[in-house]
RNA sequence: CGCGGGGUGGAGCAGUUCGGUAGCUCGCCGGGCUCAUAACCCGGAGGUCGUAGGUUCAAAUCCUGCCUCCGCAA
């Protein structure tokens, strides 16, 4: 079965990498033109686009599924395509393509968390179960029939990083698991139920303000739903700090602030709602991460710390 | 040439504006107090200030080049 890959980020790549481990024949990736990274706004390939060179396999970059794209794709005469973090919606004519459709790898229990940052969502309202699915590209957003679905369990102060990590592997073997079923036609598709869909919107780094007027366990889920990306800041009058990691501080009864920052028994903790939140590790503007201790122990007016809400 | 911050004993920082051989909060080592301690007290080791060069009687502090880490914006 002659299959298109199209995919842009890490995780696609390693997915890219399995299944061409796993002998699937990919006869064509497709991932996002080379865009600006870093500071010194150098072009560089998506990870998808480096991984497809490494295998020697054929690349198209682009950014949508354009004419031209189209009836380059139509000459491979493949079979089915397989969608992992692309970055684009496929209309009609692109989903026609292949006679056995497209799938697509989702991160997350559809019908929930449909959208762009299902992982970061998930985490962020406290959910203890997410997983990924495997379904069939229609031209809604997130929205086919689903071929297979695989729950795991979030961890407990797990972040999205590694939650992602995580379902990538789980991805993988979810792929790995269908694709074989759609060659053999063996597959049936379920009808997505709308009942309990959710949509879950890339995540800004203007959402990622940390509220002290929250509650600590909320305050632990919403940082580590937004690490690595955007990654939960604060500030206490002009310099920001970034949050990575912290959890609630039990040890309660302190009566802080809301915002205030102070030091208990060799932890920094910063007062919010009800409790108090832990701080773990942090990354001053300028500087490299550091744990929370260290950062505390180099601030000179200590008194004076208080993290604007 | 997108904007900007940083590289100072093991860690995080101050000192650089107005040049004169380095301070703070920790950690570490030794001793003490204590039933005990992440608490407290006393003492100690450890840095020549990213790097190359320049100015000067004298530079962490001024000038120039280079290396390197990072935030924002994309």
């Amino acid at each position: 079965m002659r299959i298109i890959f199209a995919g842009t980020p890490e995780n696609a790549a390693d997915s890219l990498q399995s299944l061409h481990d796993a002998g699937l024949d990919v006869v064509c990736v497709v991932t996002r033109t080379d865009a600006a990274f870093g500071r010194k706004r150098e072009l560089s390939p998506s990870p998808v686009a480096l991984k497809a060179t490494e295998l020697g396999l054929k690349t198209i970059k682009t950014n949508e599924f354009d004419e031209e794209t189209l009836s380059e794709l139509s000459n491979l005469k493949a079979d089915l395509g397989i969608v992992v973090a692309f970055g684009a919606f496929l209309k009609k004519d692109a989903l026609e393509l292949v006679p056995r459709g497209w799938v697509n790898l989702h991160y997350s229990l559809l019908p929930k968390y449909r959208g762009a940052a299902p992982v970061q969502h998930a985490i962020l309202n406290g959910e203890a179960t997410t997983g990924v699915t495997v379904f069939q590209l229609d031209e809604g957003m997130d929205t086919g029939p689903i071929l297979l679905s695989v729950p795991t369990r979030i961890e407990t102060g797990e972040n999205s990083k590694r939650l992602l990590e995580r379902l990538t592997q789980l991805g993988i073997t979810a792929l790995l698991e269908v694709i074989p079923a759609i060659a053999a036609g063996i597959v049936k598709p379920q009808t997505q139920s709308t009942d309990g869909a959710s949509f879950a919107p890339k995540l800004s780094r203007q959402n990622a303000k940390l509220d002290w007027n929250d509650s600590a366990n909320k305050l632990e889920n919403f940082i580590n739903a937004m690490n690595p990306e955007p990654m939960a800041w604060t500030a206490n009058g002009s310099s920001v700090l970034r949050v990575l990691s912290a959890r609630e501080f039990t040890e309660s009864n302190l009566a802080l602030k809301h915002g205030a920052v102070t030091q208990k028994e060799g932890t920094v903790i910063v007062g919010c709602k009800d409790s108090s939140l832990e701080l773990l590790i942090v990354q001053p503007a300028g500087k490299n991460q550091m744990s929370a201790k260290d950062w505390y122990n180099g601030v000179q007016e200590k008194d004076s710390i208080v993290f604007a809400e």
